[in-house]
DNA sequence: ATACGTTGTGAAAACCTTTTCGGCACGAAG
DNA sequence: CTTCGTGCCGAAAAGGTTTTCACAACGTAT
């Protein structure tokens, strides 16, 4: 009760408006909806009657009407993983403030409740939906039979034929080490996270494409895979260094190695970025930008991603459907974490 | 058209359910509404139809009819800080995958936008809305006459009768200093963030507060206020070395700042927890628990917040209106950084 | 004066579900 | 045979909006 404004009964309908301006429901409405064969004077009334009662007409009966809510369904599996949530801002912003609104489901990774939520959200008749997912590794796509476009986005569908945005993983691990060769270091490792990531795998494969372009090789002779810690970073930089490996950069495969990475740099009296160069992966802000030196990291422009993903769909619901995986490129932030060798 | 499995015109309706049950559509709702007054066979004949057209009732007409949707809106100032989201978690499990959904909608902190949204979200008909503010300071309440129930949860509402759901900072701080005391910690520290944040001076109070009932004193003599950034935990700490106060534990205002002070201890040759044991606060795992040693943090439980919230704002749409700020408690969360001094 | 086009307005249908209430059929009681 | 009750079912209204189509009024051309 605190909170409601006016105890009044119901909230101002189209009739109430149409009684005040004197006219049938029928003009209110082709007044509201600037629709033509309405008097310049008859319109003014009718909205200036809808400014005093402060009418929104009611969406309900217009979707119900109009056979589209102009709502969306979002489902993600990890809200508190870091990636959901840049990819949810871009679509909530490309979305805009405009016709559509957005439904948020967490399905916290179990395909149950997954599918609950996609049954609520049909019921619900939402025009479209986007899936994201927990890894960037595919992913089952819905049950079959959804009767509105789905576009997933992070991790792609299993079956090809569905709209899936992903980002460039093979060109990430190549710009970084194109940008650490432009800056003259000629032996570079790799330490990643988990194998079983396709991310690191792709993320690999651009590493090894771009090495053997410059006609290099791997510093330490291959890739490191462990996981996605701090802790692992410093494990496998001290390997590196307990081995003798020669290096003079190291590219991580995500910020929270590569701040492992620097720590361990600096307990064994190496400088960063004089003696070795550093790259992350992710460009986790307050991770990145507050370590010291600051990291040099590659973007996967997540928030870009969310954008385009909602573009697609509502390029889809409007009836021009596209088909197959999107691969969106990544982007380097530098810092001073990697500078040319001098 | 790809992900669409069905090229049909439209979704099922109650009609079509019944007219493959052969009865009417007023029996066959109440067959699937568990309605008495329809024979038993009768309605197994109906839930048969329903299966094999894989019918979902219209949540547009139910709510149109029934005056309430089921919906809520989730207005959100900062999506990419870190204290949206697990308060929106929070509520999305209290709503559960029951009868409610979220709409989110991000204002990014302008009073335009989030206006905007408001109205919008009113248009659709929400039986509610929680408002979650970009920082833990009072804010203005939402443009009066809103007519559903609103929940303020993180920053408060300016008017304190409106219902209001925030942590307990000077609680926080309290137990931080209490955890320290019982380590054996007599030489206390704290270095916090920008003074302007009320959440910044409750701490402090908290602090102060629990020193005084120990009869201590604070170490350096003043609460050292900042930034909340890991660069200004580590200037606040080399100042403090520096000034040569004998400390023998540092209550840092955020997880982050925590790492810089860390940081600067190691620098100085100060090992923690042996001769400085440190506190963080937020708990935010990603830098806790990755800290050399782990972070000792208070945890505002978030979550937990979002789950109040949602919960006050059910009772509320039901008609058990509360009213006036609840406060909810911070929990401590120890790990390697604090221990008893030895 | 009649015929015709123009312009503005309103009645009514449609969207889909829930609920109320009247009615039908059937067995039992009078 | 009539009356009553009981158990099931269906017709219809309601909820708020948009759109179609008919109709009224009025001015213009014949």
């Amino acid at each position: 009760m605190a909170t409601n404004g006016s105890p009044s009964s119901r909230a101002t309908t189209l009739s109430d408006v149409a009684r005040l301006a004197g006219v049938s429901i029928a003009t209110a409405s082709k007044a509201l909806n600037g629709r033509t064969q309405v008097k310049a004077e008859t319109r003014a009334r009718v909205l200036d009657a809808a400014e005093r009662l402060s009418f929104s007409p009611n969406a309900l009966a217009r979707g119900l009407l109009a056979g589209r809510t102009g709502t969306v369904g979002l489902i993600t599996s990890d809200l508190d993983g870091r990636f959901s949530i840049p990819i949810l801002m871009g679509a909530e912003d490309a979305f805009g403030s405009g016709r559509v609104s957005v439904f948020l489901c967490d399905a916290r990774g179990d395909a149950i409740r997954e599918q609950h939520h996609v049954r609520a959200l049909l019921s619900r008749r939402v025009d479209g939906l986007i899936v994201v997912g927990a890894r960037p590794d595919p992913r089952p796509p819905l049950e079959p039979g959804v009767p509105v476009p789905v576009v997933y986005a992070y991790a792609p569908s299993q079956d090809p034929k569905d709209v899936s945005l992903v980002s460039d993983n093979v060109g990430g691990g190549r710009i970084a080490i194109e940008h650490l060769i432009a800056c003259g270091r000629r032996r570079i490792a790799h330490i990643t996270g988990d194998p079983t990531y396709g991310a690191a795998q792709d993320r690999s494969v651009g590493v090894l494409d771009a090495l053997g372009r410059a006609g290099l090789e791997l510093a330490g002779g291959t890739v490191l895979y462990g996981t996605w810690s701090e802790a692992w970073g410093r494990g496998a930089t001290r390997l590196l260094l307990q081995q003798g490996t020669d290096v003079d950069a190291i590219f991580a495969g995500s910020d929270q190695i590569a701040r492992g990475v620097v720590d361990a740099l600096h307990e064994a009296g190496r400088r960063v970025p004089e003696d070795v160069a550093v790259i992350g992966f992710d460009n986790w802000e307050v991770l990145a930008a507050n370590a010291r030196p600051p990291l040099t990291s590659v973007d996967i422009n997540l928030e870009h991603l969310g954008r385009v993903a909602a573009q697609r769909l509502v390029a889809a619901i409007d009836g021009h459907a596209a088909s197959g995986t999107e691969v969106l490129p990544c982007r380097l932030v530098t810092r001073s974490s990697t500078a040319p060798i001098g």
